[in-house]
DNA sequence: TTGTATGCGTTATCAT
DNA sequence: ATGATAACGCATACAA
């Protein structure tokens, strides 16, 4: 059997199309009681609307493009790992976005055989808005689409005149600092993440909190890794491990990075937290799994999806008039076993 | 700038929209010569189509919705907890079905403030198939999606006349149980998951298994879960360690479910391997970074979210020739150091 | 081989 | 308050 149409609905009430479209639509100049009549009808017959009928009249398609690494062709290079925080900060990205009536949709490299970039994609499939996270800010398909008319929201970047969502990186760090100082440590190494923003807040933030301290950071202690990626962790764990003036704690990128730490102390046959002390960043579940259970700050992946998700629906809504705006969420720290009291 | 549409294209080579369609859309009666040459003005001009207007005139979208609890409103229900494995599946999912031209869509249950169902927003979106994965299959709207004219896949259970893709459970836990069995225990405990056709198989292949390798199993050594559950593995790991005939291993629904019953033996001051074995199942991240590592089935995460794309690009292709197949992903046993050799 | 004309389902403009 | 009609961008049956 065929779909309903508005066709079938002005059939039935002896009334137009146009009168029907208005009644569905809430419109002001038609009468209550042929709106009723027909909202009422188009129930019984289990009308709905045809999303693609409407995106081509109205030019919006009430959808949202996602870009995110992990998903499409850019997955390969997280090698099959879930990026929890990722994967949490989209859902709740997407069940603020479908309150507000809109879908979502990934973003991807082609269509078909057809290569396209992200901002092709994106207009083929009329997306009213993007939201935009963990891939890498530099790329150029990336500038491109956050530099076009479309409406976006990045997560953990802030790009000019766009709206943004971050976690409190400078207090996080700075709550981290202050809580290892407390438990009495002052020789403090920090294995930062990438080259990325998130860094630079990070580091700014750590080395400004020690110098509060008094206390002062060889440079022997800062340790270049990558996010989320335990290997390269691994190493400059060995590496601070190996110096003669080792550190009492070291803090990690994130927690899930922290595993490649974890395993290189266990290979030294030292033990967390009497032989060190470390930290990490994120808060997810894993964190709570380790034992001893490891000390962090934890993002709320909810309020940043959610925030994402009501900054693109405004700027959607009213692209005129929005102005971009940066939303920064602070996350909280939580105490684990990972600290040795000194 | 306003968009290029065919129109566009059509004037600036002199020749008719109908022949612009033809030429980009590979048609056979048409030049060579003049399809080149649009084709060439085209990507000149930056053209791409609009998916709307393509969708509504050839009522085909490009488009898969996926139905996934842990996305969306039932994905309160895991209370915010990532579930790898169906992400995994998801992710890979999707890149295949891009190769073949598809985007991928989540499914909703309402689209702005209008409440509809799975079905609905499904014809509302034109998705030209759904995959189904990780969902209450008895729900009342999740049987009408799937009894609908739409194309469709499920994972992790079969649905009469419609494609599937399933690990393969039978085999799964006859191996599980063959290697506890091979490490000397005889006193196996089962903590299953919730009663869903996968638990079925893994039961019913439990005691065959058992029976072959001649050993009876107590009915209270089989105890009843929820997958990914940690708490309700904590009770069934508690009654388990409270009977005056303990087992000496315990398997779990599944890995991340174990964790539940790791923080009972570990209150109960017991340790693993030593005091009680434990499998999991899934073979998720997290197994390999339990200490001790934990022994499992390894899910192909990868197979299964390719397989099912395949089947269903192949079901929307030709639904009139299309014969539902069940495909079983084999998966594989990694050995941990979760089973003590008695 | 190319072009003309029509319609997909909806909204919006302008009459009535 | 309601209706006739055009238009959104594209694909296709049919005519030339």
């Amino acid at each position: 059997m065929r779909d309903m149409t508005i066709k079938d609905i002005a059939k039935r009430c002896n009334v137009s199309t146009a009168t029907v479209s208005k009644a569905l639509n809430h419109a002001t100049d038609i009468s209550e009681e042929t709106a009723d009549r027909i909202r009422r009808v188009a129930r019984e017959l289990g009308y709905f609307p045809n999303a693609a009928a409407r995106a081509l009249k109205t030019n919006r398609s009430y959808n949202i493009g996602i870009l995110f690494a992990e998903y499409g062709i850019l997955g390969e290079l997280i090698k099959g790992q879930v990026h929890e925080f990722f994967v949490q900060v989209i859902n709740n990205f997407q069940v603020e976005a479908e309150r507000s009536g809109y879908d979502v949709t990934f973003i991807t490299h082609h269509i078909g055989d057809t290569k396209m970039s992200y901002f092709e994609h994106c207009k083929y499939r009329n997306f009213d808005g993007v939201m935009i996270a963990g891939v890498d800010f530099d790329d150029p398909e990336v500038l491109e689409l956050v530099n076009s008319d479309i409406p976006a929201v990045t997560v953990d970047h802030v790009f000019d005149y766009r709206s943004a969502v971050t976690l409190d990186n400078v207090n996080g760090i700075r709550d981290l600092v202050h809580y290892i100082y407390g438990k009495g440590h002052r020789k403090i190494a920090f294995i930062h993440g990438d080259d990325v923003t998130v860094t630079k807040y990070r580091l700014a933030s750590f080395y400004k909190t020690c110098e509060e301290l008094g206390i002062s950071i060889p440079a022997e202690y800062m340790r270049a890794a990558h996010f989320h990626d335990p290997p390269s962790c691994a190493v400059a764990t060995r590496e601070l491990l190996a110096l003669r003036d080792k550190p009492t704690c070291i803090m990690y990128p994130d927690d899930f990075a922290f595993i490649g730490g974890m395993e290189e102390i266990e290979r030294h046959g030292l033990s967390i937290p009497d032989d060190i002390s470390v930290v990490g960043f994120d808060g997810i579940y894993l964190s709570q799994i380790f034992r001893p259970r490891l000390t962090t700050i934890k993002q709320d992946t909810e309020r940043i999806g959610v925030e994402a998700a009501k900054l693109l629906v405004n700027a959607m809504t009213s692209p005129k008039v929005y102005i971009p705006t940066h939303t920064i969420i602070p996350g909280t720290l939580m105490e684990g076993d990972s600290v040795k009291q000194l």
